[in-house]
RNA sequence: GGGCGCAUAGCUCAGUUGGUUAGAGCGCGUCCCUGAUAAGGACGAGGUCCCAGGUUCGAGUCCUGGUGCGCCCA
């Protein structure tokens, strides 16, 4: 006996339910210990910050990455899953500077670092609890226990040897950065940061010019001008810049008799009248690299290389003169281009972003204050052509809401340029899906890859373990905690900033202090593969079978992130690419396509959705949408309600149904011999096309192409299998058929569990516990993925019930074409077509049509033109390379065709085309022919197949169909009184006299139908009296 | 501004190497059926395949240029 099954299911208490099972029983723990000596399948696991409850993209990406190492789990791999945390970093930082209120970095210091890094180890794990519940509810099999966090100790202290083994390849260097700062937090920020806080500002725009030397080019009264919205930058003007194709002008102002240079797009928003400036001169900017000016202000005036022009690609004509003021402290462009020029940056600010002594005029003055001055002192100095205000967006503090500004951050580097080539060919051997985030988006961004900066002016992190001499020339790169102790003499346990920091040592007489920056969080993540596992001061050996990983699997956005520090990281250490395989995954927006937003409330708690619905339907949802191939998903509550109506309630009636009869006759399951019934042998093809339909797509790791066959194998079951086979599992009498029904159902059900287990682990561990028997594993998780090899497929039998199937809803369409309800049976159809493939098993096949159309004959026949004229059209997917422009002739001929003709050609005769003079003949393969059904017939065609109804009604199917109606009204009586489909039952009815005619002429077989013992004639009973087919009657009935 | 992607029915999406009637599910309307089913079936309405060019005998599909949306970067 299996545990009975009601029809009425709760999937998230059943899911519960489930849980409580595979904890109680360790069955995760199970799958693994069983696969302890197997091939190893590698996972990785990416960290996320635990700063905030998971949403959906967590269980979207936590169901893929459950997925794929369940399945291969399940083909026999070894897979461990450890659940990694990524502690460090800005976000944990912010959360503690909350808590704390500490505005910004100085506060931070004055509070003491020591004091704010405990804080943020003890906040690091808020949330820790919540995810682990949200995880483990979604059916996430993974490691929590054994975890790994990139602030143990042991992280970091692999985080040290990637570090020293870059370091000793060279790849290390130090540069400035130039980034957006906060004079009144005293930090910089990150880009993302500065990004978040952009209002709308006035802010001086001037332009001002800088005289030639060479007096040769433009004569001796000659300036360039440039134009800024910061005049506070122009005393550490090293440069101008123009861009090479840009044309340039010198014009020559007829009032004062100046000359200017600037590109000549820009000449008439300086010079609106033409009659006030003649034209000298126009240069390319190519021309003008190199010339010399002189400098605005004198404070720089010695500086090497310096005060000239230079030229770059990113010189636009959109504002300005075409020639832009450098000012390499405090711009990117302006950094770079100097820095390609040899020209060292000048920062007069000090970290309150005010003037140093070195601008001595302007000393003391915050920089944005200095505007003013700055002004007056260029107009006094005749050095100012133009001023006016530009309304535009600028970057602010969101802490402080004081304007930013960029400028040079000293910053650490790994040199990653010159490891374009590799690290692409690397990627060459990555399997990405979909590909094109792997060859495109991720493939352009590794073709020009920027060295990466890898420090961070902040607190709570790795460490970057350099330690350097106080004359700044000697540094010592530390690979191991014993290698400090070996220098310092102290040893540590613990390497956050705060007890690093007091590290301190002496070295031929020199001493050594830590480097103040910590290391970007990407960085500890990049080298998780590494980490994780202590590598190499433990698990040294057979690390080269636990790296590269089989299998990653992360959001879209990580392509700059995670995907990336793996790769670069990767490349530098083993010449090795991270994973062989990858799935991206799109972002999940809200239902209106938005982005899910905490304030606007778009979105359902992910919690009551699995609660409503369960985990199966969230994860199936999430999973047969494009979502798993990089696209966006607009989440919507309502898919997922659809996924469980379409897909798992069948799938659990369809298991129900089989309990519940299987049950009733007490079978049990036994060795079977194979089953001779067409629809055995067919479901069990389909069932063996679907595992080899899902093991070719996720050997393919294409998620979304493995769930689809599902969705046709239930409908397939449910609604052809088992509808066309209730009648077998009804019969009284334990004959053959019946027995391998139950055989039938029972594996299918059984196997379609297990490829189903990766997918929907609830439902199929369900379906599996209470179909098990005493020798199979105890959890369906812990069988090995179906596997046929071909025994049940039968490519003919799919075939003819596809024919079958298509005859069937062309007999539906007539009936109700012609009104004809099924319950009226019907003297016969007649089914034409041309592929006789049928005719092999043309018996078992007529029941299966008769049966579902309630018909008394079903006649097969070739002979197609006396329901159907036939019409055609060529062939044009094969004529078309043939023929070419000339198919157009042959159409037209072809389209006369007539029924007669096509007749003829499909017994073999050929159709002769004239092709401008040229004779080509046509057989019936370059024919498209359809069948139009003839007027006046029930007929009605679909692709080969033709069939027409018999729609005439004679006295004895009349009769046949008042007692079928007779037989449903008593059913639905049945089910209205609550009985059980078993008990037996008395009837008295009372009716006109075709109704009693029927019941005599049919009552053995009502009677079998409704399992009445008796069915006795009142004709004074009292109830509702009905109508059936126009006759009235009335009925009773009770339990026996 | 650059890279990449997406755009097909009211909604969610399929659509093979280009092949002539562009499909499915849901939703909607009408009817039918129900002895597993919160079900099932039939029929119907609903499409400028984002726009404009081009290649081709033939374009939802290939090419070019736009538009809108998204991600990443600047």
């Amino acid at each position: 006996m299996f545990d009975p099954v009601s029809n009425k299911i709760d999937f998230p208490r059943n899911e519960e339910e489930m849980l409580a099972f595979w904890d109680a029983r360790s069955i995760f723990r199970k799958s693994l210990d069983q696969r302890a000596d197997a091939e190893e399948f590698v996972f990785y696991d990416g960290p996320p910050f635990a700063t905030g409850l998971p949403h959906y993209g967590h269980l979207l990406a936590g169901t893929i990455k459950d997925i794929v190492p369940r399945y291969q789990t399940m083909r026999g791999k070894y897979v461990e899953r450890r659940f990694g945390w990524d502690c460090h970093g800005l976000p944990i930082e912010a959360l503690a500077q909350d808590d704390l209120g500490l505005a910004g970095t100085t506060a931070i210091v004055e509070a003491g670092v020591d004091v704010f890094n405990e804080k943020c180890r003890s906040m690091v794990q808020t949330y820790v609890n919540e995810w682990r519940k949200t995880v483990t509810r979604m059916g996430r099999w993974v490691d929590f226990d054994n975890d790994y966090k990139t602030m143990d100790t042991d992280f970091m202290e692999s985080i040290w040897w990637v570090f020293q083994q870059l370091w000793d390849k060279g790849r290390i260097y130090k540069a400035h950065r130039i980034m957006p700062y906060s004079w009144k937090l005293t930090t910089p920020l990150s880009n993302f940061e500065a990004n978040r806080n952009y209002k709308d500002v006035q802010d001086p725009a001037i332009t001002c010019r800088f005289k030639l030397k060479d007096e040769s080019l433009f004569g001796p009264n000659a300036h360039f001008l440039a134009w800024t919205t910061t005049p506070w930058t122009l005393p550490s003007n090293l440069a101008l810049c123009v861009g090479p194709e840009i044309d340039y002008v010198a014009v020559q102002d007829l009032s004062d008799d100046t000359v200017y240079v600037m590109a000549e797009a820009r000449l008439a928003s300086y010079f609106p009248k033409e009659d006030s400036y003649a034209r000298l001169k126009t240069v390319k900017g190519a021309e003008l690299a190199g010339q010399g000016y002189e400098p605005l202000f004198d404070y720089f005036a010695d500086h090497e290389n310096s005060f000239r022009v230079l030229v770059d690609d990113f010189v636009s004509t959109g504002d300005g003169t075409g020639i832009v003021h450098m000012a390499p402290a405090y711009g990117e462009d302006d950094y770079r281009i100097c820095r390609d020029a040899d020209i060292e940056l000048v920062d007069p600010l000090d970290a309150e972003a005010c003037f140093t002594a070195k601008v001595p005029e302007f000393a003391g003055q915050l920089c944005k204050d200095a505007d003013k001055g700055i002004i007056r002192a260029l107009k006094d100095a005749g050095k100012l052509v133009h001023q006016s205000t530009i309304q535009h967006s600028y970057p602010f503090c969101e802490r402080t809401d004081t304007p930013l500004i960029y400028r040079a951050i000293e910053a650490w580097y790994v040199k990653v340029d010159d490891l374009r080539d590799k690290m692409q060919a690397l990627n060459n051997q990555v399997h990405w899906t979909p590909e094109y985030v792997g060859s495109k988006r991720f493939g352009n961004w590794l073709a020009d890859a920027n060295d990466w900066n890898i420090s961070r002016n902040r607190f709570w992190g790795s460490c970057i373990p350099v330690w350097v001499s106080e004359d700044g020339e000697d540094s010592i790169c530390m690979g191991s905690i014993e290698e400090l102790e070996k220098y310092s003499g102290v040893k540590v346990d613990d390497l956050h900033k705060h007890i690093l920091d007091k590290v301190v040592f002496e070295k031929d007489g020199k001493t050594y202090r830590r480097t103040p920056e910590v290391l970007d969080c990407w960085f500890e993540s990049g080298a998780m593969p590494y980490a994780q596992q202590h590598f190499p001061f433990e698990n040294a050996e057979g690390f080269e079978n636990r790296y590269p990983a089989d299998f990653i699997a992360e959001g879209l956005d990580q392509t700059r992130g995670w995907f990336y520090t793996l790769m670069v990281l990767g490349t530098i250490l083993f010449e090795k690419p991270a994973f062989k395989n990858v799935v991206v995954n799109g972002l999940v927006l809200a239902e209106d396509g938005q982005k899910m937003s905490k304030r606007l409330k778009n979105y359902p708690d992910p919690i009551e959705v699995i609660d409503k619905y369960g985990a199966d339907a969230v994860r199936l949802y999430m999973i047969y949408s494009p979502v798993v191939r990089a696209e966006n998903l607009a989440f919507a509550e309502d898919g997922v309600k659809q996924i469980m109506r379409d897909l798992l309630i069948p799938m659990w009636n369809a298991y129900s149904f089989f309990v519940t009869y299987a049950n009733t006759d007490g079978w049990e399951p036994r060795k079977a011999a194979r089953s001779e019934n067409l629809l055995d042998r067919w479901i069990l093809s389909s069932l063996e096309k679907l595992s080899e339909d899902v093991t070719a797509a996720m050997d393919d790791y294409d998620l979304q192409s493995a769930v689809r066959p599902f969705v046709r194998f239930i409908e397939d079951l449910t609604n052809w299998y088992i509808r066309r086979s209730r009648r077998r599992f009804w019969k009284s009498e334990d004959d053959d058929d019946k027995l391998q029904a139950y055989d039938t159902l029972y594996n299918v059900l059984l196997t379609l569990s297990k490829i189903g287990a990766p997918f929907v682990p609830f439902i199929t561990e369900s379906i599996y516990r209470n179909l098990r028997t005493e020798e199979m594993p105890e959890s369906v998780h812990l069988c090995d993925f179906p596997h046929f090899a071909g025994k049940h497929r039968d490519p003919d039998l799919d075939k003819q019930m596809a024919v079958v199937q298509t005859v069937v809803q062309l007999g539906r369409s007539l009936r109700s074409e012609y009104d004809l309800k099924v319950r009226m049976p019907l003297k016969g159809i007649h089914v034409a077509t041309r592929d006789m493939s049928l005719k092999q098993n043309i018996d078992e096949l007529k029941h299966l049509v008769m049966e579902e159309l309630n018909v008394k004959e079903v006649w097969f026949g070739e002979d197609e033109t006396a329901l159907a004229t036939y019409s055609a059209k060529p062939n044009f997917k094969t004529l078309g390379p043939k023929l070419g422009k000339k198919i157009k002739l042959c159409a037209a001929s072809v389209a006369k065709l007539d029924t007669d003709e096509i007749t003829a050609i499909l017994g073999g005769d050929t159709h002769t085309v004239d092709l401008d003079g040229e004779a080509f003949e046509m057989s019936a393969d370059d024919l498209l022919i359809s069948r139009n059904p003839r007027e006046g017939l029930a007929v009605a065609s679909e692709g080969q197949i033709v069939v027409a109804l018999e729609t005439a009604l004679t006295p004895e199917l009349e009769q046949e169909g008042l007692a079928r109606e007779l037989v449903s009204r008593l059913q639905n009586l049945r089910k209205s009184q609550g009985l059980e489909v078993s008990d037996r039952i008395q009837v008295r009815f009372r009716g006109s006299e075709a109704v009693q005619a029927a019941v005599s002429e049919h009552r053995e077989f009502i009677m079998t139908e409704i399992l009445a013992l008796g069915f006795e004639f009142d004709a004074t009973l009292e109830a509702e009296t009905v109508e059936l087919n126009g006759e009235e009657a009335a009925f009773v009935i009770a339990k026996n």
